[in-house]
RNA sequence: GCGCCGGUGCCCGAGCGGCCCAAGGGAACGGCCUGCAAAGCCGUAAAGUCGCGGGUUCAAAUCCCGCCCGGCGCUCCA
């Protein structure tokens, strides 16, 4: 049975959906005023990886992710930059998905914006108005009485007196404030700002009311998964959790937050220039070494990526994918050949642990070497059997071993390119053996022999 | 300053009271295979203070205390 950490209780529990064979889950996505980072793309990554696994456990999944299109930020750049912010929120909504797509994210059943979520969010401000758990600061927008929120502290685990404490060390608190822990439901409209009219007059969205409004409405009170950054703890999620608390919806079954990611900025800028824009990251490494890299370590965790680590990524995928080339070489019919369960009942039992990712990837890794060792001694039972549940495990993952691709033409011409070099070989003419293999690799063609035959792929 | 989380081989990183003289991936070295490669496999070496110092326990990388270092949070940052 899975059992996941749930930051509210601060332990791991037994994962009881709301619904039994359905998951609903919301992660708070990105807000969209700049190109994504190395850590957007792991909380891509570790919530894509649960999604898949979920699925793969037999639960039929419900993934919203928000997109917030509307925030100081994104209103910053657009002065700027001389541009509106729809502009703005446009084209880095483009730039993010395009790079999640290179990371081979799923994209979310629904994604809601923020912009086209105002009417949502007016109920929901309605509602703790009902509550008295709101009031108007004039002329500066609606706030939250975080006092109306008895259990306030409960998801970051410190008292309101702690809290209030802290608050204001860093930042200036609004004047009109009944407690510097309330915070800003709905803002005035500034001029020259975006606006949305509501009853308490021109203003627009607070971050922390939009992911209560769609989450709710979308997905329904006692959602099963709320998920994010763990930088969200506080204030974000602490304050989404007041309001639902406060207007009496259950919110999140269970919250579950990744770990931060840390670039060895020196080190990485004198090796590669600094790529801590994920799109230069994609552009130096292949998505799946990202990928396996970030799953390497548990979710929950901090982790360092640098130019080393992904390459020995890089290097481990090779396995998988030659294996994968190995198996389609020696004929074997790899989708017709039985799973091996033991080795499924372990990687489920690892997936189960509160998504341990770096078990589950040891799991794969050790059917890639039993599959090669099958292979070398042409044992094609168990070949087919290890290599076909490393491939299904994989892909569960999202590390699915792609085939190499090329046009007709192309692979028509490599092929004959290989059978000029088996007639060198025959004849035994190295030289000019070498010379094809040479002029292939230039051109990105790796060429293996094999018992079975001589068989290529890209670099 | 306060709170939370971490510090494990050359690198990344699992483990979180006995199965650990510490998984997995990569790198290194040797071998098998190969015309040579590549790929794969096998083996070897590599942590002997698991940040440092105390303590608990029959038993500690794993628990407790202190210290050092790093990350995150402390009102809009994934």
């Amino acid at each position: 049975m899975l059992h996941v950490h749930d930051n509210l209780q601060r332990r791991k529990v037994p994962f009881e959906p709301r619904e039994p064979g359905r998951v609903s889950m919301y992660v708070c996505g990105p807000t969209v005023y700049d190109t994504p980072h190395v850590g957007h793309a792991r909380r891509e990554v570790v919530f894509d990886v649960m999604r898949r696994y979920l699925a793969h456990a037999g639960f039929e999944v419900t993934y919203v992710a928000n997109i917030t299109d509307i925030d100081d930020k994104i209103i910053g750049r657009a002065a700027e930059e001389g541009r509106t912010e729809p502009d703005v929120a446009a084209e880095f909504t483009d730039v993010y998905y395009r790079e999640m797509d290179r990371l081979g994210i799923a994209r979310p059943d629904l994604s809601p914006r923020a912009t086209e979520f105002v009417e949502g969010m007016i109920a929901t401000i309605t509602e703790l108005f009902q509550h008295d758990a709101a009031y108007v600061i004039e002329g500066k927008g609606v706030y939250f009485d975080t006092s109306a929120a008895d259990e306030y502290g409960q998801l970051v685990g410190r008292s309101r007196d702690e809290l209030a404490e802290g608050a204001g060390q860093r930042v200036e608190i609004e004047e009109g404030k009944r407690s510097p822990l309330d915070f800003a439901l709905w803002k005035s409209a500034k001029p020259g700002e975006p606006s949305w009219p509501t009853p308490w007059g021109n203003g627009r969205p607070g971050w922390h009311t939009e992911c209560v409004a769609m989450s709710l409405s979308i997905l329904g009170d006692g959602f099963d998964i709320h998920g994010g950054g763990d930088d969200l703890v506080f204030p974000h999620h602490e304050n989404e959790l007041a309001q639902a608390d406060a207007s009496g919806h259950r919110f999140a079954r269970y919250w579950l937050h990744n770990g931060m990611v840390n670039v060895d900025g020196e080190k990485m800028s004198k090796s590669l220039g600094n790529f801590t824009t994920l799109a230069e990251l994609l552009d130096h490494h292949a998505p799946r070494a990202v990928r396996l890299l970030m799953l390497q370590t548990h979710y929950r965790r901090t982790m360092e990526i640098g130019h080393d680590a992904l390459v020995a990524a890089a290097e481990g995928l090779k396995r998988l994918d030659s294996m994968h080339r190995r198996l389609a070489a020696a004929g074997l019919d790899v989708a017709a050949a039985p799973l091996d369960a033991d080795a499924v009942a372990r990687f489920d039992a690892a997936m189960d642990d509160d998504f341990s990712t770096p078990a589950a990837v040891e799991v794969v890794f050790g059917l890639v070497r039993r599959a090669n060792q099958a292979l070398d001694v042409d044992d094609d039972i168990t070949a087919g059997s290890a290599g076909h549940t490393a491939l299904q495990l994989a892909d569960v993952l999202g590390l699915a071993a792609g085939a190499s691709t090329a046009s007709a033409g192309e692979a028509d011409g490599i092929a004959a390119s290989i059978g000029l070099r088996n007639q060198a070989r025959a004849a035994r003419d190295f030289a000019e053996a070498d010379r094809i293999r040479d002029e292939l690799a230039e051109r990105g063609i790796i060429l293996e022999d094999t018992a079975d035959g001589t068989t290529w792929h890209r670099a």
